[in-house]
RNA sequence: GUCCCGUUGGUCAAGUGGUCAAGACGUCGCCCUCUCACGGCGGAGUCAGGGGUUCGACUCCCCUACGGGAUACCA
């Protein structure tokens, strides 16, 4: 059988060479243990929590290593295409930060080993192809998608292995003129692999997540070309990860099984196999059993919910990272005040198994982040949001900008900063109150202080509030009104004697909260009057009044 | 069905033959305190089950159970 004749009728216009490309894609010039990683997403613009996840690993591994990290366009499914999708999914790691050094971008493609569409790079992979079939590594198959569905119902009912191989394989064995006779009917055909593996044979390969992994000899003779010339996503995954020389490929776990696929392929081809790192599936609690987050039923698994209620970027990452490394958090402990790419990242140091997202610790973390961020940023971040998603808050924010940064400041410095902010939505809600056309009242008076004495706190305090009073000034004036209505002045006080007083200190100042804002817990009174200014709090107060 | 991968408290997990089995989140209690947060202290809670190997097993081997994944001209 001549297989190079065979070749050149299956792809009569090719006429590049693999050593042709071998000079087009050189090996990069990179120092000494630089990783290449790449992002291959398909082009259906739904980018999510797992996505992110694993493009964090790729984007550690270059950049740690001096190494580049790109972005490749894998469309070879023309049914999953969405119009922009590929915008919305550069842009969306944008904002969780990730950038690319290399691939497509918002303006064109960026490096020299592109195109990094695969839907352009069809040439390439036929080429290959052609190389195989001339090799004897790889033959057309003519066979109809019911000759393989009658089959495979054939291999069930005989309860053999399904799929294309050995005996099974018809179009393995086709002489030259079969082939060409075929060829002359216009018979459409695909290109499969022809395997020479054993499936009784295992092999070892090191992955850099899981370590020593022990796998069967693929056997089966794989479709590596459809029958539009487009490859399979194992063939153009061997192909491009060679020629724009893929160090590192990170994947989920759902790709261990075809594996063996890529081994063999890899070794028809006589490359070098970059390193694999296959990570783990994000999972998600549900009733007693756990399962993969999935994009119907899980909004938590979409970017845009994490965006849409304001999360920061920087959190959503610093949870990612807890996850990713075992050893995150202790770091993050010990350095609360480094940025996070001075955390030494090893593939190692990933967990292989089911990992359960966790809201809980995602919002404790956010806490954490965004108590570190300056309140100018802060006050930034919530007007990017709320630009992007509560349009109406813009004005808002805008007019009041020295006040805003006044209330994002409250209680966040010094030694004890509160920590009770999580994401943006939350936070508008927390402090709405400050403005007249959000202000709801959430909250009714304390049940355990008589209504009787509502109207002579609220009056009392009036009496004698003065903005100019420190604060420590403002609170012994409320001491003083809590002791002259018969409420004990400090909280232990009324503990100890409980039939001594109607309350204590601290229902008094709750009456005046509710009077004030609406709602029974806050941040420090004192300070949320001077930002309110006095006209302003003299008008809530006689408003309380009014309502009672 | 077959083949792969996995299984330490509610969750994330450290751990690689000898530990009182770290730590974080959550939870509960106490303290601080005008409320809420913050912070501090403390409590409860784990090696899926069964066999081996070994003086000794969370760690090594086998089996079972459970969970996940693959089994496409989808990625």
């Amino acid at each position: 059988m001549d297989y190079t004749k065979l070749s050149e009728i299956l792809f009569p216009n090719i006429s590049k060479a693999p050593k042709d490309y071998e000079e087009i894609y050189p090996p990069r010039n990179l120092p000494q243990g630089a990783k290449v990683t790449r992002l291959g997403p398909s082009p259906t613009g739904f980018i999510h929590l797992g996505n992110l996840y694993g493009a964090f690993v790729d984007e550690r591994l270059a950049h740690q290593s001096g190494g580049t990290f790109y972005l490749r366009i894998e469309d070879t499914d023309d049914k999953r295409q969405v119009e922009g999708a590929i915008e919305a999914i550069i842009e969306s790691l944008n904002y969780f930060g990730l950038e690319f050094d290399e691939g497509i971008t918002l303006d064109g493609e960026l490096g020299q080993y592109g195109p990094y569409k695969q839907s352009e790079r069809a040439e390439i992979y036929q080429c290959y192809a052609k190389w195989l079939v001339s090799k004897g590594l790889a033959y057309p198959c003519f066979c109809t998608e019911d000759e393989i569905q009658e089959m495979r119902n054939k291999q069930e009912s005989a309860k053999e292995t399904p799929g294309y191989y050995g005996k099974w394989a018809n179009c393995r064995e086709l002489d030259f003129d079969a082939v060409e006779k075929k060829l002359n009917n216009n018979m459409p055909f695909v290109i499969r692999l022809k395997s020479y593996g054993d499936p009784k044979k295992n092999f070892q390969i090191i992955d850099g997540i899981r370590g020593e992994l022990s796998m069967p000899e693929n056997f089966q003779d794989v479709i590596i070309l459809k029958q539009n010339g487009i490859p399979t996503y194992h063939f153009a995954h061997v192909i491009d990860d060679h020629l724009m020389r893929t160090t590192h490929v990170v994947r989920g776990e759902e790709w261990l099984s075809s594996l063996p696929i890529h081994v063999a392929l890899f070794k028809a081809m006589d490359w070098e196999l970059p390193v694999y790192c296959h990570t783990t599936v994000l999972m998600k609690a549900d009733g007693d059993t756990r399962r993969k987050l999935s994009k119907r039923n899980d909004p938590e698994l979409s970017l845009n919910y994490y965006r849409s209620l304001g999360y920061h970027p920087e959190a959503v990452r610093e949870y990612l990272m807890t996850i990713l490394n075992s050893n995150y958090e202790e770091w993050r402990l010990e350095n609360p005040d480094s940025p996070i790419d001075e955390f030494e990242f090893t593939t190692e140091k990933m967990s292989s198994s089911g990992t359960l997202f966790d809201l809980d610790k995602l919002n404790d973390i956010s806490k954490e982040v965004i108590a570190r961020i300056d309140d100018e940023d802060l006050y930034e971040f919530m007007l990017e949001w709320a630009n992007n998603y509560k349009e109406e808050l813009v004005a808002l924010f805008k007019e009041n900008e020295s006040m805003m940064l006044r209330i994002l400041a409250m209680d966040r410095h010094g030694e004890k900063p509160r920590k009770d902010l999580i994401y943006c939505e939350q936070i508008f809600d927390y402090i709405s109150y400050f403005f007249d056309e959000y202000y709801k009242v959430l909250n009714d008076y304390p049940e355990n202080v008589d209504r009787n004495d509502l109207v002579p706190i609220i009056n009392g305090y009036l009496e004698t509030y003065d903005p100019n009073d420190d604060q420590t000034g403002w609170f012994s004036k409320i001491r003083e009104l809590a002791t002259n209505l018969g409420y004990a002045a400090k909280p232990k006080d009324y503990r100890k004697n409980p039939e001594q007083y109607k309350g204590h200190v601290g229902d008094v100042s709750t009456v005046i909260r509710v009077a004030l804002m609406g709602r029974r817990t806050s941040p420090d009174l004192w300070e949320i009057q001077q930002i309110m200014g006095e006209e302003k709090v003299r008008d809530r107060f006689r408003k309380a009044i009014e309502a009672l």
